[in-house]
DNA sequence: CGGTATCCCCCGCGATACTG
DNA sequence: CAGTATCGCGGGGGATACCG
């Protein structure tokens, strides 16, 4: 059972429901459109299968989320309509996050399964050739894989940590820190570029218009509060 | 040391500062106005007083609180401007959880604490003779204190689980469901005088005039959801 | 792939007492 | 009033194995 705080108030009734480990960053995935178990555990890559499937229980029993099984016997999590109503609540959250709480991370922590799961996600398809497109990512200095494919054909994308086997059209190589820095928003993804911090190496079209189909977190655009920005 | 999640993503930097036990629950409080310790622990009546220095020194350390000392060495917490632009996200959470969390909540754990203390914050005194009242509520059922007294002067107001020794003007008996449910918005004020659920005994002036002086708790007009309220 | 089951450890937290 | 200090426990949750 989850937490109790015994209050009638509205504030600690949401808070009871959404106020537990993980729960958070379950609702921001199923937002994005997450709905399969292991895409969960990509998302949150820390996150142990016991505990995603508590929470998805917890939330399944508060409302929030309801279960469907697939014709082909898989399982899928979506959003009921209280759970999408947070929506507005969850962006509201991401931007204060962006502007008062963009702590650094110590180089060993930094999630790079979560930062290439949410690339993949987001690259815009429409601006990229109308045909298979394989994109090879070198991050060095992750904690656990270097290598990484984002194969997007025009109707579906995939990643991959393991060579998918078509040739490589453009391979990007950069490390850990560069890579969660430019899809945050700290740093500018031509910065790095001309800075030599992120290498492109192959297509020269997919090269050059990579600031078009390359799209970072949803937040990077938010400007960070700074000294004396406040009201 | 508070939660890590291991991610840049602002959500789950908003996620590590507030998602933590009792945290929501003090911010709310800040933004109603509650600054002193004791207070908290009233509004809050479960928490320990450790834990409320543990929680309250992490949001100092996270930006969100001042501590204040005043004059006579008392401390006081205040929020600072990135907490308080945390205010239209707590709104937000509230609306939410009037919506869609309105659990039942079972006899014993009602918390008559927090909601008289509320309702004293919420007395309107301009619309209550321009002197001394004395409103002495009698709750049954109540977990612990049966007896409660709100003094409101015309420039300040104090809540006593003693008689404070001056005569009452009007005495309220009920019992500590229906003071949740009045206070929350699932009953209606009228609804539960004319029901007998809530007597008043006293002034005429104050009997007549009550629902323009005793405020609810500031969520209890959202429309509750109801099935098929979905769009 | 999509989970459940089990074990066990650690620490979050409640309770209580005490201090300036 | 405004906390700090200490102690002890319970269960949250991590790790791992296993099942359909």
């Amino acid at each position: 059972m989850s937490i109790k705080y015994g209050q009638t108030c509205p504030i600690s009734k949401a808070a009871e429901v959404l106020g537990e480990r993980w729960t958070l960053l379950i609702l921001r995935e199923l937002l994005l459109g997450t709905s399969r178990f292991n895409d969960f555990q990509r998302a949150l890559s820390q996150i142990s299968p016991s505990l995603l499937t508590k929470r998805l229980g917890q939330l399944t029993d508060a409302g929030l989320v309801i279960k469907k099984k697939t014709t082909d016997k898989r399982s899928e999590y979506f959003l009921t309509p209280a759970g999408r109503e947070l929506e507005p609540i969850m962006i509201g959250l991401g931007k204060w996050g962006s502007r008062w709480a963009r702590g650094q991370m110590s180089g060993d922590e930094l999630d790079v399964e979560m930062v290439m799961y949410d690339l993949c996600r987001r690259i815009d398809a429409d601006a990229l050739p109308a045909c298979r497109n394989v994109i090879h990512f070198v991050v060095r200095g992750a904690a656990r894989l270097t290598h990484w494919w984002i194969v997007v054909d025009p109707d579906k994308r995939e990643l991959c940590v393991n060579n998918p086997g078509h040739e490589d059209d453009l391979t990007i190589t950069t490390n850990a820190r560069i890579l969660n820095e430019v899809w945050a928003g700290d740093v500018r993804l031509e910065d790095a570029i001309g800075g030599g911090r992120f290498e492109l190496k192959g297509s020269s079209v997919l090269t050059q218009s990579i600031s078009a189909w390359l799209r970072r977190g949803m937040f990077a655009d938010v400007r960070p509060a700074r000294e004396g920005d406040c009201r």
